[in-house]
DNA sequence: TTTAAATATTCAAATGTTTCTATAAATAAA
DNA sequence: TTTATTTATAGAAACATTTGAATATTTAAA
């Protein structure tokens, strides 16, 4: 994983919402519904539309469609790797 | 660590220059003087300064002062709290 | 095929971040 | 005590992010 990624990534992580977002994935098993999302966030729906795409351009959430429904999965390959580049940090 | 947090240090690290800084621990043995930082980065002084300041605001690095020189040391027990944040969202 | 529901996009306003120049503050050296 | 060195701060310009209203797109249901 390069800086850039890493920055992204951070970014990505870098907003309430965002992290709300994920940490609601510890409750539901497996997937998050973006319907779901809108009710979880005290925002307007292309807000949190905003906040979904930013999650998933750093590809820390997987897209599925599902009919007119969207579903989330939790990239954790992605998630691990940006914690082994954290890891890295310490000597 | 509370949301707050995680989201501060998420910013902190959603930076190139900081990342470099912190990259640059991994080099030096122990701890960086602020004079090395802002050699490293192709920055003005005070630009340096401000990317600093996010890093210990953060508590990312902890400065000591030495005479006139200010010297950083990173701070493990917070990278390892944020790591396990992270951690934390992978049922 | 028309209508309804779910999600995305566009645009603009408000806010926050990054960077610089100029300058201040702190402290060591002369 | 004057001067030089190191780091911090203030202020402004440029840029990026967040948010919502309005609207478009997609797809299912009627």
């Amino acid at each position: 994983m390069d800086n850039k990624k890493i920055e992204k990534i951070s970014r990505a992580l870098s907003d309430a919402n965002r992290i709300a977002i994920l940490q609601q994935f510890k409750k539901k098993k497996d997937c998050l519904y973006c319907a779901e999302v809108n009710d979880l966030l005290d925002l307007t729906q292309p807000s949190v539309s905003h906040h979904l795409k930013q999650l998933v351009d750093a590809d820390l959430l997987l897209p599925e469609k599902e009919g007119r429904n969207l579903k989330y999965v939790l990239n954790q390959e992605v998630l691990n790797d940006y914690i082994a580049c954290l890891n890295e940090l310490k000597d």
